[in-house]
DNA sequence: CTGGATCCGGGAAGATACTG
DNA sequence: CAGTATCTTCCCGGATCCAG
């Protein structure tokens, strides 16, 4: 991106992270953890190839990202964020809480996958029983998902592992799932509508808001705001 | 800008803000309030008169900004945020926390606003003697600048204002305000460096972080982090 | 298969001149 | 003061191809 030439913190942030795409392959990185190039491909579905390739450059050229060689069973060369790269991650939760109303507006073809729910769902679940045992409860799937760890009355949102074995597995279309953890919609009615749960319904039970008041069900007369908790 | 096309808050926001100087123009509106056109033209060098108005409209059509026509005296029509915009603060505030380290490194002829300055001021500014009546420092001009306000152990920092009588009033080269706050150097060293102060030298001395050992005189044996305090 | 590079068309961004 | 018009430049997007 050419230079905002700006004597200015905001201006000179955005040399370097307001490229197009650059600050989804942050979310990546950051939902996922360290990926292969390939892993990128399929978490940002629309990028061109050489832009990929591009961006990469970039970020790498200005410290965000690294890339390793890993030794076999790997055998392949990872992409991580670096330290200064893990730092966006409040620029990411902001856009994120700012952006969220944006969900409720259907918007017919986009694509979806599964982990890009995770940051929204740490500040949308709660444990409704902090009193009971830990809890997993895996969303999507190994290949595109995320693990919510329900532990002592928070819940921990992970990129998902092949090391736990979760207590259910729930897995839906994601405009359900919007619905169900804005309060919109209680669990059943989101079953009702193609949300799919496998495993201990209690589980999924005590992550979700219960539907309340500030849930508006009728969005004509009551347009919800769909702020996101401080 | 072509939307991301997927079902996420980040992309979805991005899909909103993410266009070229859209970011800057809230910056604008956010440290200035209301502006007319002109007042934009002249806190964005650099940017092209069509694509300011082409900016304008697509984020009046996105609910961020709204233009009012405004009787005599002004006259004029003034462009201000919406709510939705305002909401942005929290994104301008990430971006800004996590583009201040890039500050420290010179970049030869950047244009400089002083009121730029006054986001990052905020997370700068302290009250260091908090028992002491309250002290107004104005920092630029009228036409270009910002005033912060001391009082009762926080430093307020708004948009400079006709019917406010400062203390004292603060220019000088944006690398010595940065080495000033960030607690590089003292204010002697500041004045030396090109700083100018008229009135209350005690009421700048005052909101300024006295030098300390986070302060890294020497860059090449210890490299700066610029971070802002959380 | 992974991890790119290369080429090309369209459209956004940039520069400048002009106007009610 | 508040834009519009026009022209140029260059980035993005899409497709294809290629090396390990």
């Amino acid at each position: 991106m050419r230079s905002y030439n700006q004597f200015c913190a905001m201006a000179r942030a955005l040399d370097v992270v307001g490229d197009r795409w650059t600050l989804l392959i942050v979310r990546e990185l950051l939902t996922q953890g360290p990926c292969r190039y390939s892993d990128l491909q399929r978490g940002l579905p629309g990028i061109a190839s050489n832009l990929l390739a591009d961006r990469l450059r970039d970020m790498e050229a200005s410290g965000i990202v690294e890339r390793r060689e890993e030794p076999p069973p790997i055998g392949t060369t990872l992409i991580r964020l670096t330290e200064r790269g893990r730092d966006l991650a409040g620029v990411a939760r902001e856009l994120i809480r700012w952006g969220a109303p944006l969900m409720l507006t259907p918007q017919g073809d986009a694509a979806f996958r599964m982990h890009w729910f995770s940051m929204p769902m740490r500040f949308l679940a709660r444990d409704n029983t902090p009193e009971a045992q830990p809890a997993t409860v895996r969303f999507g799937s190994l290949s595109d998902g995320c693990d919510a760890l329900i532990a002592d009355g928070s819940v921990e949102v992970v990129a998902c592992s092949t090391d736990r074995e979760p207590d259910a597995v729930v897995d839906g279309p994601p405009e359900i799932l919007v619905a169900l953890f804005t309060g919109m919609t209680d669990i059943a009615g989101a079953i009702d509508g193609g949300l799919v749960v496998s495993g201990s319904m209690a589980a999924v039970r005590r992550m979700v808001p219960r539907p309340g008041p500030t849930a508006a069900p009728d969005r004509s007369t009551t347009p919800a705001t769909g702020r996101l908790p401080s």
